[in-house]
DNA sequence: TCACTGACCGTGG
DNA sequence: ACCACGGCCAGTG
């Protein structure tokens, strides 16, 4: 169950998950924090990628939660439908503008904290 | 096989 | 303050 991914649990894509699924209710982070606290080599975009086969993961990642530098929504598009991300977010009691999490830097989670 | 792209971010002009 | 560019990994045409 847990090799969802045919890699080595050394794979920075897991490393990236690991993260992600740490990440509590009603919080969330950004591609740029988890790539600096993987630390290596590994850059947002790379987080952005690996994202992008998240659904793919087991368990499941909560991607809802991941967001870029500026709060903005950028993957909601790639939800199963372009409203769940905002809607997931809502149901943790985050509000969403426009695309955007409202006091965004108050729900920031960083890793490491609990 | 080579080249380009992607749920991004930081730096420099 | 705005615009342009480099970087890192894997997948696709």
């Amino acid at each position: 169950m847990k090799k969802a991914i045919k890699k080595n649990p050394d794979d920075w894509m897991e490393a990236v998950y690991r993260i992600v699924r740490q990440i509590p209710y009603g919080k969330v982070c950004t591609y740029g924090i988890i790539a600096e606290s993987v630390g290596l080599r590994l850059t947002a975009r790379m987080v952005g990628w690996a994202m992008n086969h998240a659904h793919r993961v087991v368990p499941a990642v909560p991607a809802h939660r991941v967001v870029n530098r500026n709060g903005l929504l950028t993957g909601k598009h790639h939800f199963a439908t372009p409203t769940l991300m905002e809607e997931l977010l809502r149901a943790e009691k985050i509000s969403v503008r426009d695309n955007e999490i409202v006091n965004f830097k108050e729900y920031l989670w960083f890793p490491g904290e609990k």
